[in-house]
DNA sequence: CTCTAAACTTGGAATGATTATAAACTAGAG
DNA sequence: CTCTAGTTTATAATCATTCCAAGTTTAGAG
């Protein structure tokens, strides 16, 4: 509740307006641990927010992410850009076979944010910390799978691809 | 020099043909400091190779990615993908303005990406360690002009805009 | 409250980076 | 040199993201 509270904020600051679709962008943001793509918030809040437009998640997402307040993680392997509304240093782990993109803690990120932050001469506006390869499920699910050969040409994902399958009774 | 030569053996070593085209991507890759986009690269190499494809480019990169040896850093606020043949731990800063990305030297990363590959658990493919922001040129340049209180809206730049303004004897 | 200009939202169209295809080429093993 | 699986290429297709023109809504002045 905090971390919302925290992009309602600057929102604020910046004397934007405190629309319902935006609140609702920023509460799904800040409270979920999902790294969420534009299309996922989208699907996530319709329920909620029948005349929601993607339009509308595109541009709140710009708004925030100019703000300073969320973070561009870039794409998991699927091709859709991940946000992170956890702007603390951290680093993010992307499994570019499920395509989900979890939080790992670290002792180091800091330092090296704080590094970058002193010595960098920018002026710095978010940081996107992200290593990519295969979670430990995909790795078993790969070790199953003899991995056919295939190498080169990747096929694209459709639209509406739902991940989670932590346990999930999806679909 | 050395780097090229990884790079190829790379490829060699699964496998993959040496082309032409392939040599002269891992080349500029493995020697420029521009952290390209498959159209800075198509571009650069067209005057030596005027036949080559821009599908060929991707082709290469998602073929070089694969193996482990280019990493994949994400947007500068331009709508391309930038790509980086330095798979040693470093920082990368983008300028979100003039879409420029350069390294920063860094006593942390090492103990960072070590910190990773030990405590995730995760097969580790890639790293994309960015920060980004406003490089030194681009806040002179923006302390310049007052900065008109244009917030939201960017306008997406054409698919032939250059960059370069280092010195440059550009157009 | 009421009113209103400015800020937002929205559906739908447009854009353009990236991918897919199919046909023509060629690296390189034998 | 031969032969073919791997590559390249021109071109079409895809689809995440952006743009646009209207219709709404917000928040502050009166
Ligand atoms: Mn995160
Ligand atoms: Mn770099
Ligand atoms: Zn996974
Ligand atoms: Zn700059």
């Amino acid at each position: 509740m905090d971390r919302t509270e925290k992009l309602v904020q600057a929102l604020r600051e910046a004397g934007l307006r405190l629309t319902p679709q935006r609140l609702a962008i920023v509460r799904l943001l800040a409270t979920t641990d999902q790294h969420p793509t534009a299309q996922m918030i989208y699907e996530q809040l319709r329920p909620d927010y029948p005349s929601l437009s993607l339009a509308t998640v595109y541009n709140t997402l710009e708004t925030l992410v100019d703000l300073g307040v969320v973070n561009v993680l870039g794409s998991a392997g699927d091709d859709a850009v991940h946000y992170d509304a956890d702007t603390d240093p951290h680093v993010n782990l992307a499994c570019i076979s499920c395509h989900r993109v979890i939080d790992l803690p670290s002792q180091y990120v800091h330092a090296l944010e704080q590094e970058v932050a002193t010595t960098s001469g920018y002026r710095l506006l978010g940081a996107r910390v992200v290593y990519y390869g295969l979670c430990p499920d995909c790795q078993r699910e790969a070790a199953r799978q003899p991995a056919g050969g295939r190498r080169h040409r990747r096929r694209r994902r459709r639209r509406g691809e739902h991940h989670q399958t932590q346990s999930g009774s999806e679909e």
